[in-house]
Order: structure tokens, then C-alpha cells, then sequence
DNA sequence: GTCGGTAGTTGAACACGTTCAAGAAGGGCG
DNA sequence: CGCCCTTCTTGAACGTGTTCAACTACCGAC
């Protein structure tokens, strides 16, 4: 219906579009509001009425109040990538390198824990466009899976070659774990979420080794086999 | 605030309180709505209106529309638990206990697949009430965790000392995940959950068998310890 | 410059979940 | 029977997300 109308104009900038302003007008409003007030507080008349709009409007740019949480993914999406830049040119080892990049995932998600924790219930709803499964997440969820990509490529690890190629794909479904973990964690300033990815990246790293091993090569393959079978 | 007075009231059996009929009137009406239209579509009007009593009534029964999905819980899990009987009473081997419990939890949930997706949604809130995870879920979650306790006592399988205590709730946790798959599965009859379990079965059972192995015993008291520090 | 069409904007109106003050029904006790 | 107290029931009213017919602002074409 009457989505993203920047993105379907007839060629030309986005960014010049006429309503360009007034949709990060109403995105800024909104994402300032859930912080401050939380996602089920800030209701769409004061969205509308904060940003000096009407209601209507803000639907002419963002289809529901769940779109608007899309926005916040793909805003967090870029801040991790950009937060993780430094933990990829630093590090080598691939184990300090995954744990930098979780890390920095959940550095960039913490000021908004609270009231991230109640998009996570949007997004758990597979019928949901908002979910990290469906197609219209494709888009962050693939850059995602490339940041994890990246983890893999620059590091020093020896990978199983039949694993590698599924591995960024479950390092983000790791992820997803630990933010789902995260999202429940009620521990002072989410320590526990943090001992859980010191504690869960030293036994992926050790898994992940032994992946070569002629030994256990038998059970790699058993678990890849169904592992593609299971992805759609 | 006011819910299940039945339970609050001074002694006496609940069945024979005054509003139980009403109360179970205006649940299986629910039910049966959701089942029909699916959760989003039923609204509090129809289950009043084809419950015959008020909108005002079912609040006093039920706190909120998300409370009848609890309901839904309490209902599914006496009927896996019942389902899961036979297998109890037939199968010895570890594997084929803890396959067959899986198999009878899925099989429970499969007409209401669809519908039940939504529940999850709500169920995945950490703040609600609803979460497996929170504290007045603890009564099923409780039982179901109890269930795999006995996939494990009835077993001929030998369990690491220290793994064993916990074994059940990580069972109980892998049965979660099976059910966050069987949600966002859309293959026909949902067949690919179904070879999730078939699939992830033998690998559970393996590792299990493998966490007495000496040389391993290592990464087991790190993965345990992890676990332990996790628990809140 | 005015005309036409698209992009953008408005706010009243709708359906829904939820609340609550008011009342009805039942039952124990004098 | 009359009284009182608890349990139960009612439906209008509130605030919410969302829709939509109407309107305005802009811009290119002639």
C-alpha cells in the first residue's frame, strides 16, 4: 500500500524527494518518544502531534506503529556494522573477533533496552513483515549475516570447508540467541549477557575446530545435512 | 487485579463455585473463536456475544485478551502430557523417549498451528506475563520441565552426575526451540519440524552419551558452569 | 499564467481492547 | 422474612491504532 513513496518515485534522489524531511521528521519523533517514554506509551497522535503533523500523515510515510520498529532495525543494523569496525581491524584471532562483534551489537542495542525488549515480541510473530525471518527483513538481515561473513574472512581461523560457507548464517542465528537472551536478562546493566558471550564464544571457537577433525567429521556432516534441509 | 476468583476463594472446590460455568462458558467460546478466526480476528465482542454474557463479564474472569492465550498453555500442556503417555510407557531408549515426547508436543499443537503462531508473539514479551520464561508461567513450565524428567528417568540411558540435574530443563529448552521453528514453519503438515526432531534427536542423544567421556569432561563442566552462571 | 496531475497533508470516523460505576443475584444470619 | 455482604454481571465510555475522503502544495506542459 502507500509505503516508502521516496523509494518508488520515478528515478531521482530519495534524499530530495519532497516528503523526504517530514518522514525523518516523524522517524526522529518517534524513535525519541520510545526512548523517552517506551514503545506501548508513546502513542501515534503524540508521534503526530510532537512532530507538528497530523496523524494521518505519519501513515502516509510509515504503514503501522510496527513499521516504525523496521526503522529502528535498520538504524541499529549501521550503527553495529559501524561499531564493529574497529574490533575487525584490530583482531585476528577468530574468536576475538566474534566476541567483538557481539559485544559491540549489544553496546549499540543498550540504551534502548526496555523498550527494544517489547519490539523483539513484534518481531517474534512470524506472520509479521517485522520479523528477522520474513522477506522484508532480507535486506538487514543479509548485511548482518555479512558482518559475521567478515568475522569469518579476515580471521586466522582454519575452517571445515563443507562448514564454511554455512557458518555466517548460524554465527547470526547465535546472535539472534544472544539477543534474545539479552532482551530477557533483567541483571544490573545486562552483566549476564555479557558473561554469556564471554563464556558461549571460547566453546564456538573450540566446535568450530574441531569441525576439521576426521574424527568428528561424521557428525559435521549429519548436522550440516540437516541444517539444509531445514532452511527453506 | 481481579482474575480467577475461583482460586481465591475461601476453601471450597473451585468447580463448584458460582461463576465457574460462566468462567468455562466464556473460555471454551475463546477457544473454539480462535480456532475458527484465528486470535487477531476474534474479538472480546464475539466471545461475549456468542458466550451470551457481557463484554465486562469476561474481564472478570480473564484480565486481558492475552490471558485467554494462557489458558491456551495450561490446555496444551495437560494434552502433551497425556499424549506423551503411551510413548512413557513403550519406549526404554533415551532417543526414542525424547523423540516421541517431541513428537506428541507437536502433534498436540498441530491444529492449532496458524493461530498459535500468534500466541508466540506475546508469549516471546519479556515484560508479559505470558513468557515461558516469567513467573506465572512457572506452574506449566514446571510440569513440562517435569515431563522431560521423566523421558530421562524411564530411561536406560547412563548421564553424566553433574549434567543430569540439569538435563531436563535443557530438554525442556530444545523443546522450545523445536516449537520456534514448528512456528515460523510453512511446509506442508509442517513436515520439516518434524525432521528438526528426527534430525536433532540422535545428535542431543550422542552428545549426551558423549558428556561422560573423560576427555570431554572439561568442555562439560565449562558448558555447565556457563549454564549455572545464566540461570537467575 | 493557467491547467492538470501527482505528492503530500488533514482530521473526523471506525473498530477494537479495556475500564468502571452501577446494579443484580445469591446466601448466611437475626 | 428482612438485612447485609460477597460474588457476579452489565453496558456505556475511554483511549488506542488505523482508515479514508477531502483538501492543499507543488511542478511540468502548453
Amino acid at each position: 500500500m502507500t509505503e516508502q513513496p521516496a523509494q518508488t518515485t520515478t528515478a531521482g534522489d530519495p534524499a530530495t524527494a519532497r516528503g523526504e524531511q517530514t518522514r525523518q521528521l516523524i522517524r526522529d519523533t518517534a524513535m525519541r518518544l520510545f526512548r523517552e517514554r517506551g514503545y506501548a506509551q508513546t502513542t501515534m497522535r503524540a508521534i503526530a502531534q510532537e512532530a507538528g503533523v497530523a496523524v494521518g500523515n505519519a501513515y502516509y510515510y510509515f504503514g503501522s506503529k510496527d513499521h516504525l520498529i523496521q526503522e529502528f532495525y535498520a538504524q541499529s543494523q549501521v550503527a553495529h556494522r559501524a561499531a564493529a569496525q574497529p574490533v575487525l581491524d584490530r583482531e585476528e584471532a577468530f574468536g576475538a573477533r566474534l566476541a567483538g562483534v557481539l559485544h559491540a551489537g549489544i553496546d549499540v542495542l543498550t540504551p534502548s533496552h526496555g523498550f527494544a525488549a517489547t519490539f523483539f515480541k513484534t518481531a517474534a510473530e512470524p506472520t509479521s513483515p517485522l520479523s528477522p525471518f520474513s522477506a522484508e527483513s532480507s535486506g538487514p538481515r543479509q548485511a548482518a549475516i555479512e558482518l559475521f561473513g567478515e568475522v569469518l574472512t579476515g580471521s586466522t581461523a582454519k575452517v571445515d570447508a563443507e562448514l564454511r560457507p554455512q557458518l555466517p548464517e548460524l554465527l547470526w542465528l547465535a546472535y539472534m540467541g544472544v539477543i534474545l537472551y539479552w532482551v530477557h536478562d533483567r541483571s544490573p546493566g545486562q552483566t549476564k549477557t555479557r558473561q554469556l558471550i564471554d563464556g558461549a564464544v571460547p566453546l564456538i571457537d573450540r566446535l568450530v575446530a574441531l569441525s576439521r577433525l576426521r574424527v568428528l567429521r561424521p557428525v559435521t556432516r549429519q548436522v550440516l545435512d540437516l541444517i539444509r534441509t531445514l532452511r527453506h
